[in-house]
DNA sequence: CGCGCGGTTGAAGAACCTCAATTCGGGTGG
DNA sequence: CCACCCGAATTGAGGTTCTTCAACCGCGCG
């Protein structure tokens, strides 16, 4: 699939890097990776000279400390980067791991950041990108260190929900959903077990047959509060 | 004072917003401002149209959530901006408070942007600066979620002690410090009083005179494990 | 059919919180 | 210089939240 017919293209990293397609003035053209399910695709110090966009499937990227407990610490959905600060740095800090099949992109990083340094509304995208994460990071620490099991899952229910219907893969407060309850657990900083009695005793949210649906947003809103 | 006296000028904020001043070719002049100690100097939402940096005293950014809970993100330290993403962006998602007096610099960001916009090297440690930052965060994020109170202790500690000593501010594992127990308690998610015992009971560290000594630095770096 | 992964449930314990009372230290007014 | 005062630190008792360990269930797949 060439960038031209990609449904993502007018998402903020794409745009900034693809830049106007009717015109002929040139833009990053991006390898084309698939990956299986529960593949790590790339590991933590890893050198790595590529930008990479996922454009179908979910993936997580982690780190596992000493006490071999691994934090996931962000899910990865069609059209998100990796990783931001890896636009402008060849290196990982984190690990990626797919949960289902992948694909992604990968620009080469070198040539992406000479067509954006030409172009001030690219680097302007870029850094607005760089810059929402950065407080979207912000966010997730407030999240899961100062709030209940409760609202820490309600909380990322929400957030994974919201993206997913920004970027058109959901209606109805309903999303397709690989995640396992270990993964929940991982991303909250609870233990699978807690993550599973607080799932079944606050009802806020019905997972079956691989889809996610949020029982009552307004309901769900009001514990997952974001300011 | 002016830039070119300004012990701070070699670090990267800095010499990126500042360039070579032995040339004539301009540099972005910050206004000087100070600050009583305990003060609210900016707050959440704020509209913000300079970038600040830390002169001279400790500060720390927060947020108070609907619990009525306050976070502190992150502990400023003379030479840090008090937001990397409010180099981007107009207004803050986080508010500052002093803790002893402060002096500050405040560089008005549309002038700083286009000076650095003009200077590949500037732009470059500007993004690098904003790389750290980001990888900070996520490395606070898994202390904070994934770790026990003695050990987020010890990270926040051995954190300020080397980012004191990095800027010359310290020597020997002993630093000026004049954050109070609930300070650290809202630094590492915990209630002051936790902190008090775990100070307490764990020996780790001796706090008198507006000084803390890290008694033994091997232990506690094997306690803070950053990776 | 059996195997294995993921989900479910119970019981006991550890880590941390809440409330409340007391002490300490350093600054201030008499 | 001393008595007082106030914020910060300290300590205790009891409760809540979450973890740990362990067993079991259910379902899809070879």
């Amino acid at each position: 699939m060439l960038c031209h017919d990609c449904p993502l293209r007018s998402l903020a990293f794409c745009s900034a890097a693809v830049a106007d397609l009717s015109r002929e003035d040139g833009f990053v053209r991006p390898r084309q990776v698939t990956a299986r399910p529960r593949q790590t695709i790339y590991r933590k110090h890893q050198k790595l000279d590529d930008v990479i966009l996922i454009r179908e499937g979910w993936a997580v990227r982690f780190t596992v400390g000493t006490n071999n407990r691994r934090q996931i610490l962000s899910i990865l959905l069609p059209g998100d980067v990796i990783s931001t600060a890896a636009i402008f740095k060849n290196t990982l800090s984190s690990s990626v791991q797919t949960t289902t099949a992948v694909s992604y992109c990968a620009f080469d990083r070198a040539e992406l950041l000479r067509f954006i340094e030409k172009r001030p509304g690219s680097m302007k995208s870029i850094t607005s990108l760089c810059v929402e994460d950065r407080e979207r990071c912000d966010q997730q620490l407030i999240a899961l260190v100062t709030r209940s099991a409760e609202e820490r899952i309600a909380f990322l229910m929400l957030d994974l929900c919201e993206r997913m219907t920004a970027r058109g893969l959901a209606h109805d407060h309903e999303i397709p959903f690989p995640l396992t309850q270990q993964h929940l657990a991982e991303a909250v900083g609870l233990t699978q077990v807690h993550v599973n009695r607080v799932l079944r005793e606050e009802d806020l949210v019905e997972i079956s047959g691989g889809m996610m649906r949020i029982k009552n947003p307004a309901v769900m809103k009001s514990i997952a509060q974001p300011r």
